[in-house]
DNA sequence: CACTCTCTCAACCGTATGGTTGACAATCCT
DNA sequence: AGGATTGTCAACCATACGGTTGAGAGAGTG
């Protein structure tokens, strides 16, 4: 894989997020990995579209694709959203009070 | 404004996050409110490039501009960036163990 | 009033997105 | 081997992005 810059990779994966089939498709994805045709059955669209998506996600890191064969599943790979949240993360002052962060805490320790 | 459905948003934060001219916007932002010309300044750019990306900012309601007249100001609205955060946090534990659990704990909870 | 400064609107251009259809390669199952 | 299934490649299309230039509107200032 080539290395990219932080900013490169911040431009694919915010982009990646941008459309709500492909954030359905991460959704699906984070119940297991599943193949393309399993994973356009939902959406109204062809297989193919889906296949583009895939790309798409998989441009970002977002997804990998396991296997040779016939049987190619796709499996979520969210290491890159870590990226993503830790840039908004610099902002969170500006929306964020102590009872927000009081709240961040408990869902981040909560299990 | 309107009333928009909360994929519709997240579509558009993301969108608008997509680009580092407008991160960059936005960091620069937070410093401050800054008019459009100021705004333009650092980036090789003209100020109707600026302009328009200021629009689709506002647009994922990310900047609001303020007054009527000759100075209009931008100034940053981060709030719209706590859903983007939310959806991502919803696959941390992907990507998150304990440690990072305890870094963001200490992130938040650090000032 | 005239002029400058700031900003947006409009048109344009090259490229990318998001979707389609059709062809094809590759794998599995008889 | 033959055929069904699965997925990608390629071409196409309409629209959106990201930038430019040029024109023009509005507020401040001489």
């Amino acid at each position: 894989m080539v290395q990219l810059a932080a900013d490169d990779r911040l431009d694919e994966v915010f982009h990646a997020l941008a459309n709500r089939t492909r954030r359905a498709l991460l959704g699906r994805l984070a119940a297991g990995p599943a193949r393309v045709n399993e994973l356009a059955e939902p959406h109204g669209m062809s297989v193919n579209a889906i296949s583009k998506h895939l790309m798409v996600l998989e441009r970002a890191g977002l997804v990998q694709r396991e296997g040779t064969g016939h049987v190619r599943a796709c499996r979520l790979d969210a290491a890159p959203m870590a990226s993503a949240e830790a840039w908004i993360a610099g902002y969170r002052r500006f929306w964020s009070d102590k009872i927000d962060r009081l709240a961040a805490f408990v869902e981040t320790a909560g299990d």
